[in-house]
DNA sequence: CGTGGGATTAGTACTAATCCCACGGTGCTGTACT
């Protein structure tokens, strides 16, 4: 179809079905390229309208759309939206939290070409069962919602995110759409990479959100922290949250602030389900002025009157930072962003991310795939070495990217590229985590820049997630305080943003932005890395390739 | 890596410093019990 045809049919679609007058100029583009059957990774705000891409393009083509989404409450508002929309195809979901009969029930109305939507977590479609009854559908669109959670969880806490590359491929790879509203570019590197993604068109959309003040306040003790943001947070137009870095410090500022006379609630995972969805409820119906909350608190919020978002504790990157910060003044009306932060703040998130992996655990796992003569499955594999599921998953995720094991569907087996000892295996095992561990500590570091530039806070956070602005904002504390300054452009820049370099040292990797002093590169197995221009020169470091 | 609570010590009559240890985020699932 030519692309003004499926334009036209998509705004058609969108009119009918779902009642919306027009379409933006991101999602047209999206749904356009689905159309024409390119991958698709789409990084909006998030009221911008991402649903809105797959539920027209889904219905542009002929088969299912199966949308992976990380929450069942998220699922379940999915659904709801389209049930409300007065004339959109049906949708259904398949989890745990809905009886058999009703999954049952799910499955035939989409069997009969009923339903067009089916939205399920990653972890259904790590059963192979599952699986197998989607190939017994035509499915021509697979989208992974919220796609930021393969970078950021699929590592360690749902590793089956790392499999949806797999499952795409087993369902013939549909054409596959991603969706976030949070991602720099070295997270929408590995969601295309990890999703099996191919040629993928990467459409991005306005990281700037002028409307919000920008501000960083450093701290040398603990107790002046906390009265601090005790302090701001009684003055603030409300309402606002409050993100911090443990439930515990959840639950002590709720009471604090409810102390000096605030409607405050503590939000985090640790609460009952009923408490949680009442407090959600609660702050979205302007009952409460102030929710202090961990990282739990987020996901599928869309609250337009939220006044401000402080931050207790720093984050372990700005990618986390700027999705919870970004849930201020989404009505586009002023709204201030706060961090708050002490050096030793960062104890916490690297011991967050350690991880070490169990020597012994390696060598036992090496050794049961070499005495298997055929694929073992996970659970197989967790009831021969006694350890625990979870345990086992970020083990063999790790040896899966070091190159020791890989899947065969849903087993595993030793990789025919991996010829080693057990003893080897440990060394690979240890050399990935470490690289996995230097990249993490240099997303932290970057987060730690941006709590320490002088320069205008906004050039810095649009810098890191590739965009730029050529004078400073003039709406952060920065400007505010004068020390913020135009740079100058650098005339015939040798590493202009996005060339791919060579470090001698270092290896390969990309220049992520650019100052007229320095450079920051996102290094394969290091990454980030700030370098001087004048070091470079000097010393012959980097060189194009 | 840092924090906070409880125990220990120091050395003096109740208080303060020091040490040690436990604990720390995010959700799916599927099953067992009330």
């Amino acid at each position: 179809m030519p692309p003004h045809d499926t334009i036209a049919r998509a705004r058609g679609l969108a009119a009918e079905a779902f009642g919306w007058e027009e379409l933006r100029g991101g999602q047209e583009d999206a749904i356009s390229a689905l159309a024409a059957g390119t991958d698709v990774l789409c990084v909006m705000p998030t009221a911008y309208g991402k649903s809105a891409i797959y539920q027209v393009a889904g219905m542009l083509v002929d088969g299912v759309t199966v949308v992976v989404s990380p929450l069942i409450a998220l699922q379940a508002d999915q659904l709801a939206g389209l049930e409300d929309a007065p004339n959109a195809p049906e949708a259904v979901a398949i989890n745990s939290a809905q009886s058999e009969g009703r999954n049952e029930d799910a499955w035939s109305s989409l069997a009969v070409g009923e339903s067009e939507f089916i939205f399920l977590s990653p972890e259904q479609l790590a059963k192979p069962d599952v699986v197998d009854r989607l190939r017994e559908q035509t499915v021509s669109l697979f989208v992974v919602d919220e796609a930021h959670c393969v970078s950021a969880w699929g590592h360690d806490f749902r590793p089956d995110y790392l499999r949806l590359g797999a499952v795409i491929e087993r369902l013939g790879h549909p054409v596959t759409l991603a969706l976030t509203a949070t991602g720099a570019p070295p997270v929408r590197e590995e969601i295309v990479e990890r999703l099996a993604m191919r040629d993928a068109r990467i459409i991005t959309r306005g990281f700037d959100r002028p409307n919000l003040w920008l501000g960083v306040n450093r701290h040398e003790s603990e107790d002046r922290k906390r009265e601090a943001v005790l302090d701001q947070v009684a003055e603030l137009r409300k309402p606002g949250l409050v993100y911090v870095a443990t439930r515990r410090a959840a639950e002590e500022y709720a009471e604090a602030l409810t102390d000096r006379g605030l409607r405050a609630a503590a939000y985090h995972a640790g609460l009952r389900a009923a408490e949680r969805r009442r407090v959600h409820e609660a702050f979205l119906d302007d009952e409460l002025d102030v929710v202090a909350a961990t990282s739990a608190f987020g996901m599928g919020i869309d609250k337009p009157n939220v006044r401000f978002v402080v931050h207790a504790a720093i984050t372990e990157s700005l990618d986390s930072y700027y999705q919870e910060a970004g849930r201020a003044g989404r009505d586009g009306e002023p709204a201030l962003v706060e961090l708050h932060y002490r050096q030793e703040d960062l104890g916490i998130r690297r011991f967050f991310a350690a991880r070490h992996p169990d020597a012994e655990l390696v060598r036992a796992i090496v050794s049961a795939l070499e005495a298997a003569d055929s694929p073992v499955s996970n659970a197989e594999l967790a009831r021969r070495l006694d350890v625990s599921p979870r345990k086992l998953s970020g083990h063999l995720g790790l040896l899966h990217d070091a190159v020791v094991v890989e899947r065969v569907r849903t087993r595993i087996r030793l990789s025919p590229q991996f010829a080693g000892s057990p003893a080897d295996a440990v060394e690979r095992a240890e050399e990935q985590s470490a690289m996995r561990e230097r990249i993490d500590e240099s997303r932290l570091e970057m987060m730690r820049g941006y709590a320490d530039t002088t320069g205008c806070r906004r050039q810095y956070l649009l810098r890191y997630f590739g965009e730029s602005l050529d004078e400073p904002c003039g709406n952060c504390d920065t400007c505010d305080a004068g020390t913020a300054e135009a740079a100058e452009p650098v005339a015939d820049d040798p590493f202009p943003v996005q060339t791919r370099v060579q470090h001698v040292e270092w290896g390969e990797g990309v220049v992520m932005s650019t100052e007229d002093d320095r450079i920051t590169v996102f290094f394969e197995s290091e990454g980030y890395k700030v370098l001087s221009r004048e070091a470079i020169e000097e010393d012959d470091l980097l060189e194009q390739r």
